[in-house]
DNA sequence: GTCTATATGGCGATAGAC
DNA sequence: GTCTATCGCCATATAGAC
């Protein structure tokens, strides 16, 4: 039926939002369908229990997240393009969805089963992701361990805008602008302080 | 009263537990009660409602954390120290406490008027301690933005550690030990990559 | 101060008409 | 498929005895 997809779409993505707004804990049905514009019992019509609702959504989002993951090892780029255009791409979607990493950080702690279920689903296979890169980092004159130089750089990233209240108040006296202008400014001083660094396993020998 | 006190005590430290465990969402006031081995009606004697207990604790463990920052600017430390020192710390502490950068991340986005008291509170003064650390920086021949070096550190240190069951889970294929042995690595390899970085900012222009 | 018993409200979930 | 009405539970909060 057609109003079936139409309906399913509309409460998948009010969920989406009120989730990540609120978490699995502060959600409300109440509140999604409102969103949805559609009635509460509907909401059970189509996922039986919240948690159902609550597991289709989550399994969803790592997936996108996943496959992004995975499109940026492309052959034929240098290690400084593919930083540049990982940080350059994740500032803007965290910048648009201040609310993710959050909550992935969050409900991934609270409710660790999600994990085995989400990414089990989303195939994510490190291994395929790690090994080309050591290679590249390598091929490049970079000794430095991969698993270091992801976590590092996912880390700036990622850290000031999952504290963003509390860089937006501390550091910057509640002006959301100059916290935005900062955040935004970290797309090139990120690549930089990476490169600097990666300059420095240049002189190490090579370990393994 | 010496039972005031101390009953106060234990409720203190049994909400703090359980909300930093499951957030002020998921925290129930009997598990909090039965972990004080007092009964629950007794908490509302003390703290009349689960947010003021909440607001209590919350704003207690955010000054205790301002107190810790402060310590972290004595003079005569070279920046290498210094860095050195706060890694290897907050590494420890966030290793003994697992669920605390998450809880404060979230509860700071999901309820961020707790900011605004318990900073205040706290009487955090970010210009004390950047200013300092500015000077500090450049006398030593690093011209790098003090604020993208705190920050950098900061999300190098607490990162991995908020993200303990996507690392252990992806990276580590849910082996713990691995998992915890390479984070005790990171208090030296942040260290380096912190410094590699450094030196790359010393043949940059003083810019201000 | 500390307990037992109970009120009160909210939320997830279901029944049943249309 | 979608709605209204309602059930049943659980969590916060209060009343009142000791």
């Amino acid at each position: 039926m057609e109003k079936e997809l139409l309906t399913e779409e509309k409460i998948a993505e009010a969920a989406r939002e009120v989730f990540i707004e609120k978490g699995m804990n502060g959600a409300r049905m109440q509140e999604i369908a409102d969103k949805a514009g559609i009635n509460k019992s509907l909401l059970h019509y189509y996922f039986r229990t919240k948690e159902k609702l609550f597991a289709f959504i989550f399994s969803k989002l790592i997936h996108r997240i996943g496959d992004r993951l995975e499109n940026l090892m492309q052959e034929g780029v240098s290690i400084e393009d593919k930083v540049k255009g990982y940080v350059e791409l994740y500032i803007d979607i965290l910048l648009k969805n201040p609310f993710l990493p959050n909550f992935i950080l969050n409900e991934v702690t609270r409710n660790p089963d999600a994990i085995f279920e989400g990414f089990a689903a989303a195939k994510i296979n490190p291994q395929k992701f790690f090994a080309p890169l050591e290679n590249q980092l390598k091929a490049e004159g970079y000794n430095i361990d991969p698993r270091d130089f992801v976590i590092n750089i996912l880390s700036m990233v990622i850290f000031p805008l999952a504290g963003r209240p509390i860089l937006e108040h501390i550091v910057f006296n509640g002006d959301k602008k100059a916290y935005k202008d900062y955040i935004l400014s970290r797309k090139k001083s990120i690549v930089e302080f990476v490169m600097f660094a990666l300059e420095g396993y240049k002189k190490l020998e090579v370990r393994d």
